[in-house]
RNA sequence: GCGGUCGUGGCGAAGUGGUUAACGCACUGGUCUGUGGCUCCAGCACUCGCGGGUUCAAGUCCCGUCGAUCGCCCCA
């Protein structure tokens, strides 16, 4: 084995493709009839973008990023994730300066250094959402129906949200030290990862697997909200139940990612292995200010999905994905005339829109309607010198079986009503 | 970063230290001198991820390494 692809890579080839095609025009089609604008941004950014944006404690940060210093002594990361690019284009090309709610979305490579593991990528595609400049509950609770449409749209079943409210930096200060009170008496009895997240960020010991028996009866943070927090999430849940949109609240729901404020959200599925997290999101209210400055501040509201994930789970459920279409027809040229002729026909028959195809190998006639065959074309073209002479070509319908004969011409310049009539 | 399992032709997959590396699919050609999907026949790996070691002898044992996979942490 000579050269191999990066651990935690994966090329994508035809016949895999073809799925991620269809997820991207799904998303792109959904994100046009909620009205988001597709943003590009680069994949690489400055490493302080996201110390900053994302958070300078997080695993994403700590430990997951690939950074190097470019030529110019500068320090470069792929992106881990999408918002930070996002909200620093929005920032850089002062887009706060509209009148209207900014409403943007991505598709994309995203890059974390982790080890690999079922549904987990070093690069990994995400398709993300992100809304700038409301604070209104209906926003929040559009991108989270935004995502679940999406995958309803998809036929992903069983899918659940699960919503909580981190609230303000304020409401988690007092929640924190009310957490550390609560766990104190069983600090030294908790898993070695918790007696440092105790100190780091207690909320993360309420979802540790192992010591979920010392969370029992643990002070929950939609008890601490303020009135301004507690509000907006009761008006999140309301919206999101004039839509229709089942979920489930879950006050333990904690993010990775230091920025949300308020509502916190996630989609889970079973289907791949240890993992059932397949997107999430929230607000951030103070980041866009975080990364622009003064007069710069905006609220924002986002989400991301990852593609592979969805993917994974689709064939866990058995989801179909629609095939492209099959080949209209394969021209068969026997001889040197009737090959030039075939070219020509060939780009005739492709200028007027159908899908053709022909040999390219000098095979014999047999190999060639093999060929044809495992391209599932619907009509096989053949031209012999016989044909030529006459000014016609021989037409098999490959279903059926059954040949006619039509003319050159016809089939040249109006292939498909010659074909399909 | 840590742990389990695995790594043989394009794909799937036998091979439990010893002669020419099964088999299936796919592919190529023939059977059918201008016609596919069926049948039958033939062909298709100086080589078993890579490197080193043990041995008279290694795809088979040992060590290392790279990768895949599953899990821990965390997340998409």
């Amino acid at each position: 084995m000579s050269i191999q692809k990066p651990k935690g890579t994966q090329d994508l080839l035809p016949g895999e493709v073809e799925k991620w095609q269809y997820l991207e025009n799904k998303a792109r089609d959904l994100c046009q009839r909620f009205n988001y604008k597709e943003i590009r941004t680069p994949i690489f950014e400055s490493t302080e973008l996201f110390s900053r944006g994302v958070g300078e404690t997080t695993d994403i940060v700590e430990k997951e990023m690939y950074t190097f210093m470019d030529k110019g002594d500068r320090s470069i990361s792929l992106r881990p994730e999408g918002t930070a690019g996002v909200v620093r284009a929005y920032v850089e090309n002062k887009l706060y300066g509209v009148p209207d709610v900014t409403k943007l979305y991505y598709v994309g490579p995203m890059f974390r250094y982790e080890q690999p593991q079922a549904g987990r990528y070093r690069q990994f595609h995400q398709f993300g959402i992100e809304a700038f400049g409301s604070v209104d509950p209906s926003m929040d609770a559009e991108v989270i129906a935004l995502g679940y449409t999406f995958y309803k749209e998809i036929g992903l079943k069983d899918v659940t949200v699960e919503i909580n409210s981190v609230g303000t930096p304020s409401v988690r200060t007092v929640y924190r030290e009310k957490l550390q009170e609560f766990f104190a008496p069983v600090k030294d009895k908790l898993c070695k990862d918790c007696q440092s997240r105790y100190d780091r960020n207690p909320m993360r010991i309420l979802d540790c697997k192992i010591d979920q028996k010392y969370g029992e009866g643990a002070p929950e943070i939609l008890d601490y909200l303020d009135e301004e927090c507690s509000t907006h999430f009761a008006q999140v849940k309301e919206h999101l139940s004039a839509m229709e949109i089942p979920y489930r609240v879950n006050p333990r729901l904690v993010r990775g990612l230091d920025y949300y404020t308020h509502t916190a959200f996630e989609y889970k599925a079973a289907g791949i292995g240890a993992i059932d997290t397949i997107g999430g999101g929230g607000r951030y209210n103070g980041l866009v200010e975080q990364i622009g400055g003064h007069g710069t501040d905006q609220p924002g509201v986002g989400l991301g999905l990852g593609l592979e994930r969805i993917l994974l789970v689709l064939q866990a459920q058995g989801v179909e994905i629609p095939k492209p279409e099959p080949l209209d027809v394969y021209l068969i040229g026997l001889g040197a005339a009737a090959e030039k002729e075939v070219t020509k026909l060939l780009q005739q028959l492709r200028i007027q829109g159908l899908k053709a195809e022909k040999d390219y190998q000098g095979r014999k006639m047999k190999a060639q309607m093999k060929s044809a065959d495992r391209l599932q074309a619907k009509y096989v073209a053949i031209l012999g010198d016989d044909e030529l002479a006459r000014g016609e070509i021989t037409l098999k319908q490959m279903e059926t079986g059954s040949q006619v004969t039509v003319s050159l011409v016809d089939l040249g310049s109006n292939a498909a009503k010659t074909l399909f009539e």
